[in-house]
DNA sequence: TGATTCATGTCAGCATTCTGACATACATTG
DNA sequence: CAATGTATGTCAGAATGCTGACATGAATCA
């Protein structure tokens, strides 16, 4: 096993994959054992939210493209978690709602990963945590901003 | 299209994510002219600054699986960019090195790669920077500490 | 009004990654 | 030395997400 410190042990931009692939493995370990994936819990967690966010909308609420939404929210549909109406009142846009159970659902959800964003911040401080949100705000707004924003 | 200010929008680890998404789409982006996927330059940076890797290590660099790890270096290696030997010299491990033809492919990937990583840095002071690097290692190790890292 | 542009929901096919499993090679330990 | 544990490379099947495509409804504009 090498050792060497490399330009990639500086890099923040592989620093930022790397904790976001820690965070992820975290989430997906205490979610588990409740039979849901981390896009999943962030549909429900979105709807909470936000009740009657359609599906498109939560698709860019769980950084996946609306077709992988789609799937999932005919699933969670089937399950009884969540109600779409029939046919659309405006548009084509179908608004969607947790039911009861999916309230349920998602509050076990909830403890588990409230849990695991408390470990990420142990040992920083508010004002660190501050500074970590204005810096990351940046980075998204500058690479936004660049290319695909416009 | 709502617009509230829910608790998602407060979240560190939702922030972590969706900068996670924006930098890879970013990557992307540039790579896809060079027909390069994200996980395919890691795998060709990881081996330029620690040659002799093996897939599992590259595995590990690159955050995917070494199963997925062995399909990108089987195909690698037929493409002439990455040679391994026939055989191992010591346990299992194959020791995999860069061609002068996976060479060349990478210095381009690295530029655009670096344009993008400036980007994000754009607006950031150098002591923010530093700052943004402590805080992000300082979650990996929490988040690592905490359950499957002991 | 009619044409154009845009966003949505959804279907189908493809790509990528993952989980599970197996054989093998080394390290550790009794 | 034998047994166990750990790590590796690799194959096969399953799951998940993505790209491409289509029809439809609404907004914009000449």
């Amino acid at each position: 096993m090498n050792q060497d410190g490399v330009d990639l042990e500086r890099s923040l931009g592989y620093l930022l994959k790397e904790a976001s692939s820690v965070l992820r493995a975290a989430m997906e370990e205490v979610l588990r054992p409740l039979g849901m994936s981390v896009t999943h819990y962030s549909c429900l967690e979105l709807l909470a939210q936000r009740p009657g966010l359609s599906n498109s909308e939560l698709a860019r609420g769980a950084f996946v493209t609306r077709q992988s939404m789609n799937v999932l929210l005919q699933a969670l549909e089937r399950d009884g978690y969540v109600t779409r109406p029939a046919e659309a009142s405006v548009g084509k846009v179908l608004p969607a709602r947790l039911t009861p159970r999916g309230r349920r659902s998602l509050e076990k959800a909830t403890v588990a990963v409230r849990s695991v964003e408390v470990r990420m911040l142990a040992g920083m401080t508010e004002t660190e945590q501050s500074g970590a949100f204005r810096i990351l705000q940046s980075m998204v707004h500058s690479l936004r901003d660049g290319n695909d924003g416009a």
